[in-house]
RNA sequence: CGCGGAGUGGAGCAGUUCGGUAGCUCGUCGGGCUCAUAACCCGAAGGUCGUAGGUUCAAAUCCUGCCUCCGCAACCA
């Protein structure tokens, strides 16, 4: 039997999943399905990338244990999986005792092969943020970009891996293969990343401790890319006694991961496979965002979408579907729930279930639920045929090409012409002559076993549903499967329909998305939206606090920087006259917001250039940072600023100072 | 000149590799049908294919300049 293998990454559990998680797994679960119908061993994989500074300090937040904050997490994500009928094999966590032990045996492989070597991460450390920071990454007044309090120099000793003796075979795999699909990110990826020439790999850190332990080197522990990358080979047991499938399964058929993790597995994964001499992965399919109503998901918008509450109201195959019809590889894809809705109606209500409705009606109608076995051809019933019998090929194709939305497309052209089918032969006008059963019977028999075969190769996306149907058309499971897909006039001569529920009702745009805003509304903000919250500083004195001198001023004129997206610039009236400040807030601010408003300026801060553009002072404001996840991810997850800045009360005279 | 992607009827997209009647989905308007979940089927309106040049018998498609938008990088004092 032939195998296939294919992945989900492993997703960061620092929050809660949603829709963007739901992306690819429901995408590999289709898959994964889709190849077991056709008789294929497969192994699909998702999991947990449980380690990281990050995590220990949401779980210190929490006031738990890491291991604690991240089961609670993983429970959470495997009861989204269960709920969205995610058909994995296995669940792989990074902090399963098998996976530490390989991870601990790879490090260490290449170590003695020589592919990693200890050096000294330098860099400026900022103590309340525990993080490093390269020397263009700091401010002006070289304190750390986040709190902008002081750094110090701090060295690190840390282990480095060597990428560059990769940088050639990995140009070749991106550039002269389809590895990478679509291949035109590749030379997004040569142009930035090889051609520059690839820099060693830091894979070691000393600064937390939530993580694999380095055997050799107790003080380290083993940093993000080879812990959670390798686990696409540990969790068949490479390196461990837990499993001992790798030499079936490896190399994987398919990686499926979003754009923004897409370096890591397309040049260090491979560079490390490389160092270990293992087959590389065939494929690396790489699919888009969800973004909602255009924008990026965020929480602080208030758009983050909760696939459960979705699939409460319309089910989990209609969001599966959704989120399967709009991806396309490559581009992001808009979520709203205005096209969520749009889709569901227009596929799964009114092209899907109202052809299983009428059909079933009819038959239902005409002979009393089973048909007749007499049949009377005629040439316009050819096209439907020939198309019915072909679709299973070309849904090949598709999945072969992983672009299961081209598939979709493709199935429910075949319903659409089942509609129209119909329409031609008029099946209410034959139903009135008793003459005419004959020719009745095919009409409908020819309906049935469309249904069946669309039905059949829908399975794999919509595992639920689609049974349903068989049972309200008359057929068997034994004869919707991967072979009896590619045939047609596989149901009995004599069939019997079984009139049943309405499978996709169809759903009341106007008042759902009005509902649905209204939940989101209700479930964002919440009292105190949750943020993260950034260390306190040290105490200082009261004289400390002092030379820090604070005024108020008024915002005179406002524009954006040229050649930067972030700043803008301002020129106030601070009491004493004007001064330009550059300010990095156009993100969240437009000029228009803010002229004439007061705002408080920290007033002696030393001048610095941005831009080029000089700046005599800094408005204050406040920084909320959310840790959002972005569709999804598996090392980092994205944290999402918003800056707020501090408006004060009119009646306040410019040049007041603050005490 | 940092890297890359994109600009096509009201909206979202395909078509660009290998130039040759501009296509799809949704929406709008008109018609048909009544088996069905106000669903289904047919038809129509609506685009100088971002812009200015160039090559050509012929350009959405090839070449050049420019504009706009989006990622990444940089930049948030």
């Amino acid at each position: 039997m032939p195998k296939f293998y294919i992945t989900t990454p492993i997703y960061y559990p620092s929050g809660n999943p949603h829709i963007g998680h739901c992306y690819t797994t429901v995408a590999c679960d289709s898959i994964a399905r889709y190849r077991r119908m056709q008789g294929y061993d497969v192994m699909f994989l998702t999991g947990t990338d449980e380690h990281g500074q990050k995590i220990e300090q949401k779980a210190a937040e929490a006031g738990v244990t890491p291991q604690q904050y991240v089961d609670g997490i993983v429970a959470i994500f495997k009861d989204l999986w269960k709920y969205m009928n995610i058909s994995y094999d296995r669940y792989i966590r990074t902090t399963d005792d098998y996976h530490v032990k390989s991870v601990q045996g790879i490090f260490k492989a290449l170590y003695d092969k020589g592919y990693i070597y200890k050096g000294e991460y330098t860099g400026k450390y900022c103590t309340p943020c525990e993080s490093f920071w390269t020397q263009t990454q700091l401010d002006e007044n070289g304190c750390c970009p986040e709190c902008h309090r002081e750094v110090k120099d701090a060295k690190e000793e840390a282990y480095f891996f060597k990428m560059s003796p990769f940088a050639d075979r990995i140009e070749k795999l991106l550039t002269e293969t389809d590895f990478l699909c679509p291949k035109t990110r590749a030379t997004e990826l040569v142009n930035n990343f090889i051609r520059p020439g690839l820099e060693d790999l830091c894979v070691s850190r000393t600064s937390f401790k939530w993580g694999i332990p380095v055997t050799f080197d107790p003080d380290h522990v083993v940093y993000v890319w080879v812990d959670a990358l390798s686990n696409y080979i540990t969790a068949l047991g490479y390196g461990n006694d837990a499993y001992n499938d790798y030499d079936k399964f490896w190399p994987a058929d398919v990686h499926m991961v979003a754009k923004d993790i897409m370096r890591f597995h397309a040049i260090i994964w491979p560079a490390i496979l490389m160092a270990l001499e293992l087959p590389l992965p065939k494929h690396l399919a790489v699919h888009g965002w969800i973004t909602f109503n255009g924008a990026k998901m965020s929480k602080s918008i208030g758009n983050v979408v909760d696939p459960k509450l979705l699939g409460e109201r319309y089910g989990a195959d209609a969001i599966r579907y959704h989120i399967l019809r709009e991806m396309a590889l490559g581009a992001d894809s808009d979520f709203s729930n205005e096209i969520m809705i749009n889709r569901i109606n227009t596929d799964l209500a009114n092209s899907l279930g109202n052809l299983v409705s009428r059909t079933v009606a009819m038959a239902d109608k005409y002979f009393g639920g089973t048909l007749p076995t007499d049949r009377q051809a005629e040439p316009i019933d050819e096209e439907l045929i020939s198309m019915a019998k072909a679709l299973r090929d070309k849904v090949d194709a598709r999945m072969d090409a992983v672009t299961l939305n081209l598939a979709l497309i493709d199935i429910f052209d075949v319903i659409s012409r089942a509609n129209k089918y119909i329409d031609e032969t008029q099946p209410w006008i034959l139903g009135r002559d008793s003459a005419n059963s004959a020719r009745l019977a095919s009409v409908l028999y020819d309906l049935l076993e469309t249904i069946r075969i669309t039905t059949t190769l829908l399975s794999p996306f919509m595992p639920t549903t689609m049974p349903k149907i068989w049972e309200q058309i008359g057929a068997s499971a034994d004869i919707c499967t991967y072979e009896d897909a590619g045939r047609f006039g596989v149901l009995p001569a004599d069939v019997t329909v079984h009139k049943g529920e309405i499978i996709f009702p169809r759903i009341d745009a106007e008042k759902e998305i009005d509902e649905l805003n209204e939940l989101i509304r209700a479930s964002a903000p919440k009292t105190e939206p949750e943020i993260d919250l950034v260390p306190l500083s040290d105490l200082i004195g009261i004289e400390d606090f002092g030379k820090v001198d604070m005024r108020i001023a008024q915002i005179k004129e406002c524009e954006k920087v040229k050649k930067s997206k972030k700043l803008l610039r301002l020129i106030l009236n601070d009491g004493f006259g004007e001064r330009q400040v550059v300010s990095g807030i156009a993100q969240w601010y437009s000029p228009e917001d803010l002229i004439g408003k007061k705002i408080i300026l920290v007033a002696n801060l030393k001048p610095a250039k941005l831009c080029g553009v000089e700046s005599n002072g800094m408005i204050v404001a406040a920084s909320v940072v959310r840790t959002t996840g972005s569709a999804d991810t598996n090392n980092g997850t994205a944290a999402e600023e918003e800056v707020k800045v501090l408006f004060v009360d009119d009646s306040i005279p410019c040049g007041a100072k603050l005490s």
